[in-house]
DNA sequence: TTTCGTTATATTCGTATGAACATATCGTCA
DNA sequence: TGACGATATGTTCATACGAATATAACGAAA
């Protein structure tokens, strides 16, 4: 019935993909300027967030975030303007997908049961654990 | 360098996604007229193909698959016009998400570093398991 | 009525992934 | 110089997921 939900992950070379967690993850830093904040804004470890934050930066010639450590406020972490750029690119992408995805499944998507209670809202990945 | 490979899963409802998995099972059962076999050719235990069908199959009001049990060759499985339509949708879908995925990380598409040895082309998703 | 290939389903096991916990390090400021 | 908050990284543990294996049921054809 409602319009299907698209979730996508974009690979980059051989060893290195972008999903909605490291975009999120990106957002996160960009408005609060720390990994750590970030990761605890988003409900999940700071060594998963450096984890996933790593991978990020390996995964291009030139990093997306720049960080520091020590130092006022103990350090920082900082979009580059690739990081600006790989969100932006993203969020219109998805966008579009989403989009795209409503007008190319409504044949199919009206004979789509939801088994839940009426009509649930897709949850994010993070509340999916339990559900 | 290369463009970048856009991975995607369609979530319906509660419970209910299909992503390229479940789509090459589908059409391989379209071609085979079996699910066994088709878990062959996919290189998937019988176990799993059928998990992955019974997942698609109570995913949709109506069955995209009719199975039969016993008889000539042992039984057998076809799929329904839900079936051929949901293929055929994803399909199309799937064209133009990669289409658009192409023009829209360009920008970042050449920043991405390849690391293994030059341009290696994206690798399906059953054969990355050792990669 | 025996055989055969398939659908259907339970059980066990190995592995990969994330969660949790524990530190080490760093640089500014009080 | 000591404290603080953040980055950086190792280690251990639980859990989920697929792989492997085993077996029951079925129905046409020989």
């Amino acid at each position: 019935m409602q319009a299907p939900a698209v979730r996508f992950r974009v690979d980059f070379g051989r060893e290195g993909a972008v999903g909605p967690g490291k975009i999120a993850l990106l957002e996160h830093i960009g408005t609060g300027g720390s990994l750590s904040q970030a990761a605890r804004e988003l409900g999940m470890s700071y060594r998963r967030a450096w984890q996933l934050l790593e991978s990020l930066n390996s995964c291009f010639r030139e990093p997306v975030v720049q960080s520091a450590k020590g130092g006022r406020g103990g350090g920082g972490a900082r979009l580059t303007p690739l990081g600006r750029l790989l969100i932006r690119v993203y969020r219109e992408f998805e966008a579009e997908v989403q989009k795209r995805a409503a007008r190319s499944f409504r044949p199919v998507a009206g004979l789509a049961r939801q088994s839940a209670r009426g009509t649930a809202p897709i949850v994010a990945l993070k509340d999916r654990r339990k559900a």
